[in-house]
DNA sequence: GTATAACCGACCGCTTCAGTAGGATTTGGT
DNA sequence: ACCAAATCCTACTGAAGCGGTCGGTTATAC
């Protein structure tokens, strides 16, 4: 398995956050409910979210989560890293502040990882597939053709 | 991490096994000191590479293993699989025989998992890098411009 | 001041990982 | 015949991460 529970939850929260029309922030509990993902569990994720600068919390009654920025601007490489963590095929990889793509034992002797060449195209389509898609795109694919009346409160549907 | 060291290692031997010119088999003892690696986990490593029908072995004396096909035709998301187990982004993945995507809790109500385009384009990004590399490129990569003779006894380069 | 909610840290059972250990079996060389 | 070299097989282990629970603290609306 590549990636965890953790990254499913997550990019489901982070949905059902998106999903939201107006500004008034969304209750862990509704979450939960709504997805039918244990609440307690939740409160971890989402404070990694927190931390990443994805989601904003109010405190108090009647508060709750929302996106820090519009969906469109929420592409899920960020959502995934701050869940799963650094985002790398193998441990000896890690990603330079430039972006570039490094292996730790690159210096075994003359010749390089043998695995690298395939490391790194393996790490490429993932975060090509990550950096290449947006919340609101996921938004979207969940609720075709909804826009914001004529839907469900979710997890009361037959 | 995407991948264990099972994956690491397992390239890294089959590798080792590509760089290899005649028909002579390799004792596992000859890879694990060439590539610094525990011999009685690689036992475990080359084990499932042999029940993939990717290595093939002469027990005894002089006995080792030899690259079941030509490294040209040993593409590596049939090696990883067969050390990491089925490539799937998430639980709920599970390739059908005919090479569709379905995920298991597809029938949670009226929509489809919010989160199964972005798992369906991860998939399709790593089974693209894997199946597109061969062996072969690798054990290219690793030696380059060795073409059989002028190569060190790995391991003792300086 | 009470209900609601975000926050925080500790804990727990389970599985996997990475590796070790000990043996059994097969084969080549002498 | 015998020994060394090799594959093969099963069981075990310590450590870490996963998925989740629990209890408690703080902040806020009504």
């Amino acid at each position: 398995m590549l990636f965890s529970t953790k990254a499913e939850y997550g990019v489901r929260l982070m949905v059902e956050l998106g999903r939201q029309p107006g500004s008034m922030p969304i209750s862990l509990s509704a979450v939960a409910e709504a997805e039918r993902l244990p609440l307690s569990y939740l409160e971890h994720l989402v404070a990694k979210l927190r931390k990443a600068g994805l989601v904003t919390s109010t405190r108090g009654a009647h508060g709750g989560y929302r996106l820090a920025k519009p969906a469109e601007e929420i592409t899920m490489d960020a959502v995934v890293e701050a869940l799963e963590g650094q985002i790398a095929p193998m441990e000896c990889f890690h990603d330079s502040p430039d972006g570039k793509v490094l292996c730790s034992h690159e210096d075994d002797g003359d010749r390089a990882c043998a695995t690298k060449l395939l490391w790194t195209r393996v790490q490429g389509g993932v975060t090509k597939a990550l950096s290449g898609t947006t919340l609101a795109e996921l938004v979207e694919f969940a609720s075709p053709g909804a826009l914001g009346e004529r839907r469900a409160p979710v997890g009361t549907a037959a």
